[in-house]
DNA sequence: ATACAAACTATTGTAGACAATAGTCCAACA
DNA sequence: TGTTGGACTATTGTCTACAATAGTTTGTAT
């Protein structure tokens, strides 16, 4: 699941590489227990059990909590240590509005599209989603609709407004993982769930921004009408 | 400058009295230096210097620097150490269109308001832009019309949008601390730059979102249209 | 004189240990 | 029996020291 994300995170566009840090490892590793369930929600995160787990010793660990605490996975109260972030129905309508907020943004800043790469990127995801529903990959398709709504955002070129999607698609994810209704959704035909992407980039090939934003509007009620 | 700002960041709501660890001490320090042309754009943060000038040891200041990483005042490179941020006219260009954005997203969640006290809040805010402006003290000028803005955004009761505001305002303050632009701008008459902000708060009193968001355009594009 | 290589220095990355605090449990008293 | 006080333990906060790396400078050879 977290394999697909670093993909995403690593589009840092230059070839530079760069020796990933403890920091970065562990913040990675941590994220994924985190989505993968392995942590629970509420759950405090003992430093020198992570670190034993890990490998590592604390100060580069106590670092990446800092940053899963910036993203918004982890809360860090003061001599009380971190805890997995608790999430409320408060806080799911908070990423939920600001989700399709920014989405929104990303249609009137990059649509129509003008480099064609980025489209390509979007048919990719698109393709990925494709096949990890005629496999019943339900983990794949979750993470591929992770990749394409991804990949719209980044239509817009705009480093910061897809830093921010990404960041505020964890916790989605988090919520995803845990949360009744979407376990239901996917009892819904997988490949009616993939056909409602296919048209959403439909509509994006077409260069109308109205369009698109009406027919994300549509996707978005579609998705979460539920909650 | 800082001082105001934490009192906003302070508005976590309850009165759970939390002692502030030395993590965040220095990442406000640190904030501070950056945000008060202390250290320029691109120098580089050398660890040791800033314990030595902090009183602290390294390790918080790493975490406080991995802080401000993720809030995007501090870029790190893997062995190489941090740095302070270089905005290019790009990076300009991102956070004035996510901020605009931004504060789109809050009017429409926000306007009409419901809860008085939080318009008792952007009151308040403005009533302190107009003390300094008649002071002509302008740095305290812009730091109220800071707090007036987060105030706006703070309409929506929106705590990750704010979060993702305030966090975007830093960065902007960093480019008015160098850019030419907002130093003119600073030429005009300080009253006429509170009184457009008086007008906003006006529509915004009405209550009518659309009026709001025109209001938010014209406002937007006066401040920067020399860009 | 210039280019390449090797050593050196400055700085970051990591580790382990110590200090301080918060939560918990038990006992004693009202 | 309920409550308060104190000690204990688990965990976090912080510091010092060591290892590793990148940048720089100097020397030598062509």
């Amino acid at each position: 699941m977290v394999s697909g994300m670093s993909q995403v995170d690593d589009a840092t566009g230059l070839g530079r590489l760069e020796p990933k840090s403890l920091v970065q490892l562990a913040a990675d590793a941590v994220r994924k227990k985190i989505l993968a369930g392995d942590l629970e929600p509420g759950e405090r995160l003992i430093e020198e059990r992570l670190t034993k787990e890990l490998g590592i010793s604390r100060p580069p660990l106590r670092e990446a909590l800092r940053l899963l605490q910036q993203e918004g996975l982890v809360v860090n109260q003061p001599r009380r240590g971190s805890t997995v972030v608790e999430l409320t129905s408060e806080d799911v309508y908070e990423i939920l509005t600001l989700r399709s907020g920014l989405e929104r943004m990303a249609v009137e800043l990059g649509v129509p599209v003008q480099d064609p790469a980025r489209l390509e990127v979007c048919r990719q995801a698109l393709a990925r989603m494709r096949a990890c529903a005629q496999a019943e990959d339900r983990g794949g398709l979750v993470e591929a609709g992770y990749a394409f709504h991804a990949s719209i955002v980044a239509l817009a070129g705009h480093g910061r407004l897809s830093a921010m999607y990404n960041s505020l698609y964890q916790q989605l994810l988090l919520c995803m993982a845990r949360n009744l209704y979407v376990r239901e959704r996917f009892y819904e035909d997988l490949e009616t769930h993939v056909d409602r992407h296919q048209e959403l980039l439909d509509v994006v090939e077409r260069g109308d921004p109205k369009a698109v934003l009406e027919a994300l509007a549509a996707h978005g009620e579609r998705s979460f009408s539920s909650m």
